[in-house]
Parts: C-alpha cells; sequence; structure tokens
DNA sequence: CGAGAAACTTTTACCGAGTCAAACTTTATG
DNA sequence: CATAAAGTTTGACTCGGTAAAAGTTTCTCG
C-alpha cells in the first residue's frame, strides 16, 4: 500500500486514462454512439484491456460507485453512538453540499454528467441499480444491527429514496439552467425536506381529493 | 375493439405462445442459457417475430408489467376522495393478499418466478427499472394534484418502496420454503407494517449504537 | 545481475442480443 | 377478385461481452 510498485502504478494510469477518454468521448456524443472499440483505439489499447478494468461498459461512465457505495456505508455503519442512521446521513449530505461535493448534484459541471446519463436507458438502468445496492448496503448494516430483515430493509429503502431523490432534485435544476449557486443554497432545505419525510412520514400527503 | 378480428386474434395468440413458450424455457434452465433463438424456434417463429413482440429479451419474461403500472396508477389517481395515497395503496395490497394475487407475492408458483429472476443480473435490473417506473408514475400523479414536484417524487419513492418490500419479503419466504398458508396469514402484518413506516416515518431506527 | 515466475496485454475467434431492409405471405377492403 | 395493408421471414450486419492462447512486461529471489 505504502509502495504502489511500477506494476501498479501503471495499472492506474491506463484505467484513468481508459475512463478519461471514454468519458470524454460519451460526453461528445452521448453514451450509445461510441463504442468500447472505439475507446479502446482512443486511448490506444486493446478491447480487451477495456474489459479488463471495466467489466461492463456503463461501468466506464458510472466509475466511481464503488466510491460513493463505500462512504455512505460508513457514514451509516460508523456513525457515532446515539445517532440515528437519518441524522447521520442527513449530515452527511448536508456536508456533500457544503463541500461542493459532486454528490451533493449542486456543481456546475453535473449537466454534462446528467446529459449522458439520459443518453441512454441502459445507462440510466446501471445508475438505478447502484441505488438499489447503496439500499441493499443499508440493510445489511441494520439488520447486523437489530436482527429485524424486513424493517431494515424498509428503512434502507426510504433512506436510499431520500439521498437519491435530493440529489437528482439538483441534478435536475442545474441542467434545467438555474444558476449553480442558487441551487446550492436552497438545496440545505431540500435535504432537510426530504429527511424530515423519511423520518416523519408522509403522513396523508397528498391532501386528499376534493 | 368489440370485434378482434382475425388478425388481432392471430397476433394476441402468436404472442401468448411466444411468452408461454418463453416462460417455460426460462424455468427450466434460467433466464441467461435460453436464447432468443431458441424461444423462436420453440415456438415455431422467426428471431425477428419475437422481437416485433417483446423489444427485450427480459420483457420476455417481465410481461406483466404494463398491467401492474396501469393498475397501480389507477389506484392512486382515482381514489375515492378523502383517501390519502397510503391508505389507498395499503388498502390494496391487502386486496391482494386476500384475493390470492400473484402480485401480493404470497403464492405457492411464486418460487419458479424469484429463481428465474435471480438467475440474471439483467432481469433483475430490468425488474428494478419498472419498480421505478412505477414510482415516476405515482409522482407524475402527485406533482399534477399538488404541483410540488420534490414531494411528489419523494413520497412516491417511499410508497413504491414500502410495495416492493413487502412484494419481496413474500416471495423471499415463500422461496425459503414457508409454508404460503403461513406466509399469506403473516403478510397482513408485514402489509401494515410497511405502510405504517411509510405514514409515520422511520424515527430513530435502529435504536442508537451501544 | 539474471532467470524464471507471475501479472498484464494482445490477438483471434467466437456467441448472443438487437437492428435494418428487402422479399414474401397473409388478412382486410372495396 | 384485385390490391393494399399488415405481419412475417430472411439474411446480413453491428456491438457488447467472453474465452483461450500467445506475447510482453514487471517482479522476485537465488
Amino acid at each position: 500500500m505504502a509502495d504502489p510498485g511500477l506494476r501498479e502504478r501503471k495499472k492506474q494510469a491506463t484505467r484513468q486514462l481508459i475512463s478519461n477518454v471514454a468519458t470524454g468521448l460519451f460526453a461528445l456524443r452521448g453514451f450509445e454512439d461510441v463504442t468500447v472499440a472505439e475507446i479502446a483505439e482512443a486511448a490506444g489499447v486493446s478491447k480487451m484491456t477495456v474489459f479488463n478494468y471495466f467489466p461492463r461498459k456503463e461501468d466506464l461512465f458510472l466509475d466511481r460507485h464503488a466510491d460513493r457505495l463505500r462512504e455512505l456505508t460508513e457514514v451509516v455503519r460508523d456513525r457515532p453512538a446515539g445517532t440515528s442512521p437519518v441524522a447521520a446521513l442527513r449530515r452527511h449530505q448536508h456536508e456533500l453540499l457544503a463541500a461542493g461535493h459532486p454528490l451533493s448534484g449542486a456543481i456546475t459541471g453535473g449537466s454534462g454528467f446528467w446529459w449522458v446519463l439520459n443518453s441512454s436507458p441502459a445507462l440510466k438502468a446501471r445508475w438505478y441499480e447502484q441505488e438499489r445496492e447503496i439500499a441493499d448496503a443499508f440493510a445489511e448494516v441494520f439488520t447486523e444491527e437489530t436482527g429485524d430483515a424486513l424493517r431494515s430493509r424498509l428503512v434502507a429503502g426510504l433512506l436510499t429514496t431520500a439521498i437519491t431523490t435530493v440529489f437528482a432534485h439538483a441534478m435536475g435544476r442545474i441542467v434545467a439552467g438555474d444558476a449553480p449557486e442558487t441551487v446550492r443554497r436552497e438545496q440545505v432545505a431540500v435535504i432537510d425536506q426530504a429527511f424530515d419525510l423519511a423520518e416523519h412520514g408522509v403522513g396523508a400527503f397528498p391532501a386528499a381529493l376534493e
């Protein structure tokens, strides 16, 4: 770990190169119109090598998932004693926002990301799958803690919904052209609304029909 | 509509035949190990025809989605005046269960369905995508009613989580070998637990660490 | 340092999903 | 009954993804 070694360094460099090349091409022409063969050629590498690093084409674009999953899992698992998962996650979302982190959704460059994501149903499907993986990870943590698998999965689902909706909301506004600064400012309330809802329930929303 | 006509009848018959053949093969050998060409041949039809009826291979197995989506949307949109979406959906789940409907999850033959579904990541991904479509449909209804897109999407997500988790829970028990009658009896409480959670929130679950 | 093992890459060949266009067959219509 | 319209088939093709074997590069250890 301390000394990466030449081999490991080269691997990381190759991986990064492929990812960068791919991201660039996707940003220009969308996901489907770029073939893996083309990415390989542009990166000066064989098609097989691309698949060595990224098992699915979708992973070329959504390559931060593993990090995100780990981070969120840690936030929940290693939360301070006496803190509920809702509180821990709420706090974490506020921190991401304050730090201007891409995963807050309220970030300038997000527009391109969202466009590419929506340029392909397959890519969006993978994105949803990753959200599901987050929910599953939460559920596992809760089940370990409580032994109540059903309730764990329910709570995990609700919390994941809050997180992903908050993100999508910010992204949507950025893409719609709202000023990032404005979105960022107003995201604070959005986060609280989402987690309040998860914490206290939807009640009778929406108001009953006439 | 009243008179289908020979043409239309033949189309429906062909569609049904393909679907049946496919389902049978999937049940025997799983999703991935059956090719579309094989299904076409077994149904006495060309590969192209299969794709005429089912745009994606996954749709050969998950061909009830459109019905489910329509039904759930109607439950929410056409709920009785004065009834909240939570109440309407809760009631609907109880009805499915009482009627022994497959979508209650507590059904004898469900085991095969679940096995096939889990035999393929691609298939599961499509399943999740369909759940997302349900959430989107709910969100659209709520947004029309209230104009509050953010809250609508949040609530839609929470409700969808309740529905899908309830279903998955029952399926899981059936597959685990629990007697369908037992599962069915105990599902009543499961449904209520899920919708209570959506209605009143997760609070501080799980109890603080230590 | 140098030889051999281990890890990574490339090549080649292949399979299956899905698309397209053109030819062909069946049902509908006047 | 003729002809249009709808549906099906054929064949060729693209692209994502896998497998195996051979070729390189880095590592390791005497």
